[in-house]
DNA sequence: CCCCGGCATCAAGGAACCGTCAAGGTCAGG
DNA sequence: CCTGACCTTGACGGTTCCTTGATGCCGGGG
């Protein structure tokens, strides 16, 4: 994992819990910063940018909420709202303000964790336009956006070829077989016309491989089916 | 109107839970996919493009963390898991296997709404949803204010034909998908007319594009759909 | 040695698809 | 009522793509 991600800011005003918190997470390898108010936490996350927030809504001198909406104002740091009020609209009103998850109290330790690592998983690649990306070697295919790239250009596939490729590199590094493969391209009522399967693993390997005799992405087991190799 | 951010895929081989899911996600405004196995919820998923997924742990053919891991192994979507056990470590499994979420049955529904809302929130990519100017080399597409210019100069567009730019626009780079296209300018009930794109992309190039017969911004992706590339 | 099954390759016909044009049809405004 | 803008629908040529059958290669078994 990168240097980045493990600076997280407890916000609550009960001191037990505070620092119980506090010694588990330091114990889980991350740089914590406490506030006891609403004040002093909006000043040291500013000050410290933290990676996650782990709030509490009972605070004394303001709303939880009013805390969620100010850091909003300026930042999407993960937000994960700790709460003592098990059921009503407070979840509801505290997502929709921009909190990322809501763990009631009494929580267990190792959920509350869980949830701080997914908060800040998902904050750490914003998804862009780089996302669900296959490389190997001069073959880059891009899953979301339906293309495939060979030495970095595009390359033109016919629906079925796209198809097909898709299946197989969904399932990279596996086996897939023969009759999988052709429920999945052709429908659910194929399953024996292997036929299609030879023009268009050829097809692919001409488009695709730099020795189409010599195939090293897509590669045939023979009597089981085609297999993508990274 | 609805152009992101509105398809949920929800995976449950409970024929009633899922039905009733479906109708309530229906009635808040969510295009609505259902799976009832995982086989089916990946193939869906690569179809669909969902913007979010509810996925139930408990399913007959495969486990749900293996509908999850394959999920992760091409796409980020954010993942809602549905299960009945309350505790124990599967909420850290299923949230340390790349969940965005976690929440057990009994739910309450405006809660679960809440929580699928700031998944999807989460996921939307900041220069896209603040960029209400999109600069493709003459063209400039200004999604509030409704209007394109060419050269600098206001470009004219019927109600339809901003409608299918909006769409191709806000999912620039990507390859909208025929179906996805007509359902979001014409209306869920349309799905095969695809007369209705070739004769609006012709329109649309047209207007737009210095060689129409050579298009450099809307671009067919032969049997698939459609694409803008800025 | 020859046969045969599984796989790769090639070619051809027909179907599907795309771009284009133009004829109605509907509706709002003058 | 007329006009103009816009949407729908159909038709037609050119192109691409899917399917199918034929052919050739290779290795294992009779």
């Amino acid at each position: 994992m990168t240097a980045g991600g493990n600076r997280v800011l407890v916000v609550d005003d009960e001191p037990g819990l505070a620092r119980a918190l506090a010694i588990t997470l330091r114990a889980s390898g991350w740089d914590v910063t406490t506030a006891a108010d609403g004040t002093s936490a909006l000043a040291a996350a500013a000050e410290h940018l933290p990676d996650v927030v782990l709030l509490d809504l009972g605070l004394p001198d303001m709303s939880g909420l009013d805390v969620l909406a100010a850091l909003r104002g300026w930042t999407r740091v993960p937000v994960v709202v700790l709460s003592a009020r098990q059921h009503g609209e407070d979840k509801v009103e505290a997502l929709d303000a921009g909190a990322d998850d809501y763990v009631t109290k009494p929580f267990a330790m190792n959920e509350l964790l869980a949830r701080l690592r997914a908060a800040v998983r998902r904050s750490v690649v914003p998804s862009d336009g780089e996302a669900a990306v296959v490389e190997a070697g001069a073959l880059v295919v891009e899953l979301a956006r339906r293309r495939v790239l060979r030495d970095g250009v595009e390359v033109r596939l016919t629906p079925t070829e796209w198809s097909m490729l898709e299946v197989l590199v969904r399932n990279r590094g596996k086996v897939v077989p023969r009759r999988q493969l052709l429920q999945e391209v052709w429908g659910p009522s194929y399953g024996d016309e292997t036929n299609y399967l030879r023009v268009y693993s050829a097809q692919l390997r001409r488009k695709l491989e730099d020795d189409p005799a010599a195939p090293r992405h897509i590669i045939t087991a023979p009597g089981m089916g085609y297999v993508f190799e990274p």
